[in-house]
DNA sequence: GAATACCTACTAGCTTTATAGTAAGTATAC
DNA sequence: GTATACTTACTATAAAGCTAGTAGGTATTC
């Protein structure tokens, strides 16, 4: 179970890859990203297969063309990104990155409202399991 | 306003720096941090060199001996990182980043109490400011 | 069947991060 | 007054991150 990590750059491919579903290939991950051809086409490329060197993409070749699917969901990647912020920044409490999120200039009511319906989601569950 | 970003070397050091107060030098910051002597001095003047070359620490020497002032509050970086992560991981979403910070294995019900009363806390605010 | 387009694999360069060594200066301690 | 300790400035190196170029292969098109 240990932690996986992507780089700003992989992220933004990564989404590309979770948008389109399946196993895009280098020129539709290209093209969802960058529609205005502001990374060459043999960046991404490179980028892609470091990626499967780490183990976060899988790559399947069909005919001549490469093919590249999401080894782990969303969700599993982006815990993995707060549990480290909540290490690295907040010294392992959550709390306090929770009063940070609610410091940023963009927060408005009606995401207060979301969080607060999201938590009093997690409590039952936390207190059903408890009993 | 330029976001600030510490790598996590960075941040380690810039907590003993916020927590001994003032302006310690590489000497105190070294003991503090690795009273084991896991990093060389060097080190830890190379790292804290470059912090000020990124304008994070202020530099002043005193007779032979630099000392190290921060050059922002915890507060700020904190906020800073927690924006990014927003940004980058969530696609903008504070509810997104939240939902991903409940889910996290270490949290207790403790932690979701004290988190309901800051939510209670900022809606006051928010709702006051609206009228 | 030569030109064009597209793909892969491989290589390359530049920047940042993390770590530490060396040289040279001052201060201390007997 | 030399040895020791501590400091700074500078240099070095290996790894990661980001970007892209080149060479060589298939496929298409007239």
């Amino acid at each position: 179970m240990k932690q996986v990590k992507l780089t700003p750059v992989e992220w933004e491919l990564m989404e590309a890859i979770w948008e389109l579903g399946g196993a895009p290939s280098v020129r539709e991950v290209l093209e969802f990203v960058f529609p205005n051809g502001d990374k060459a086409y043999t960046t991404v490329q490179t980028v892609m297969n470091t990626m499967e060197r780490k183990g976060v993409l899988r790559r399947k070749k069909t005919g001549l063309v490469n093919f590249y699917s999401p080894a782990y969901t969303r969700d599993r990647l982006s815990t993995d990104e707060t549990s480290s912020l909540v290490k690295r920044v907040f010294g392992g409490s959550a709390p306090a990155l929770a009063s940070s999120l609610l410091s940023l200039d963009s927060i408005s009511l009606e995401e207060i409202g979301e969080i607060k319906s999201l938590l009093r989601k997690k409590e039952r569950e936390l207190k059903g399991r408890e009993s």
